[in-house]
DNA sequence: CGCTGCCTTGACCATGATCAACGCACGTGG
DNA sequence: CCACGTGCGTTGATCATGGTCAAGGCAGCG
């Protein structure tokens, strides 16, 4: 079921009914697939379908007035980054893949029946919508921290939403990143996230080659990065 | 009634049916005054009722490792800045009022009801909230722009939301901000806060004193801001 | 073999922070 | 009614984080 992506995702929070678990299992929808740079989504858009991520990496993005593209949230499998295109037509932003990835589009009538039908389900992606804003605000914050604690705190943030969603192995996960899109992320040039990089692999902190994230010392990073894991909401189904 | 103001809010975008109105009209809330200053809600608070704003001016904020306030958001009337509370236990942010306000508690157990009886305004609801986080991408956006168009924007901002809540008069509108909470809100210092307005005052594009914005040049303003009002979603009801 | 994309390094520079001080309006108490 | 304190706005001087520009290296690929 290519759904099961997102069942996994909701499970984390609550345990799905035999029914809910079936309807999930049902929704309709076209598996796509993008190449790295394609828009999957553009600024102005009305979509008529919402994205469910199965595999790779999407970013959200605008470009501001002096031509630089500013990166606001990275997606991997699981998340539906234009959930928000459900109940606000006009796109105010640009949804791309940063790898070759692979989503499942879903069209909006079959996702207003699920959260009619399911309300507890429409209230679990409400809440994966609110998470989402959760992370905009944190970002908001970093962005006034030195360029090293942007860095530490982006790695860490990346990390844990991997292993959220099983992606890593051990202290590792993939991190399909060029150094120009950090920069793009955390409002910093490419040449100083270079700089920054080379700071924390002196410090044994971590080790990034070849689109792999090893964390050598995952306290040390979370103090670099002034890192507090709430705003993640990653809590367990209690 | 006390929540004519959600009401309103809610209008902009759908007409509603009798029966919302009686329940909206009917939702039980108590009224609750703060002074400027006071903490409403705080980080790591569990709270079991939603504030909807009244009267007054709230913001979001965080404090960073290095003590400073990080102003994420400011709410006014028809607001509910801690909607998100209702599917996220713990608040991972403060909420605080900027002058004194007023807000009606309304108890989670009721909101549920209500958007599960009326699961229209459920959606409208769930639209307030993904118009915040367009609103938290915006200013991640902004951090990134020079302080004079940070200033214009967030003037651009604020002056529109006044007025799509009827508070504006003319060009003016209330922004009871010092320019520390204005600096505390786009990441600058009270010192460049005040340079940057008067440069805006200067090129005669605004009147900024006693709480009262004045904007003499809507256009100018909004050029210097690099401001595009499409991430506000203000369209009003088809 | 020669692109092209990405990482790396060095030199210079600008935006905005910090520090310090002062003015001014307002409110409070003697 | 005046003295004082406090909050806020204003100004000047200095400094640092991180941008920009320029160049080179290296690996993968057509």
């Amino acid at each position: 079921m290519k759904t099961n992506v997102l069942l996994h995702r909701l499970e984390a929070v609550a345990i799905p009914t035999p029914a809910e678990r079936a309807v999930l299992g049902s929704l309709p929808g076209t598996e796509k697939r993008y190449r790295a740079h394609d828009d999957i989504v553009r600024i102005g858009d009305r979509p008529s379908v919402v994205c469910l991520m199965l595999d790779g990496m999407t970013a959200r993005y605008k470009v501001s007035a002096d031509g630089k593209r500013q990166i606001m949230s990275f997606h991997i499998q699981g998340d539906i980054p234009d959930l928000q295109s459900l109940f606000i037509d006009v796109m105010d932003h640009s949804l791309a893949a940063l790898v070759d990835s692979t989503v499942l589009t879903i069209p909006h009538d079959k996702m207003l029946e699920l959260v009619s039908s399911q309300p507890r389900i429409g209230h679990l992606l409400w809440r994966e919508t609110l998470i989402d804003a959760a992370l905009f605000r944190e970002w908001i914050v970093m962005r006034d921290r030195p360029a090293y604690v942007r860095v530490a705190h982006l790695l860490c943030e990346q990390f844990l939403r991997m292993k959220a969603v099983g992606l890593t192995t051990d202290n590792s996960c993939p991190l399909p990143l060029t150094q120009a899109q950090i920069g793009d992320a955390l409002g910093l040039s490419n040449v100083h996230v270079n700089r920054t990089l080379q700071e924390l692999r002196a410090e044994q902190l971590i080790v990034l080659e070849g689109w792999i994230l090893t964390i050598l010392n995952f306290d040390g990073l979370k103090k670099a990065g002034e890192f507090d894991p709430l705003y993640l909401h990653l809590r367990r189904r209690p």
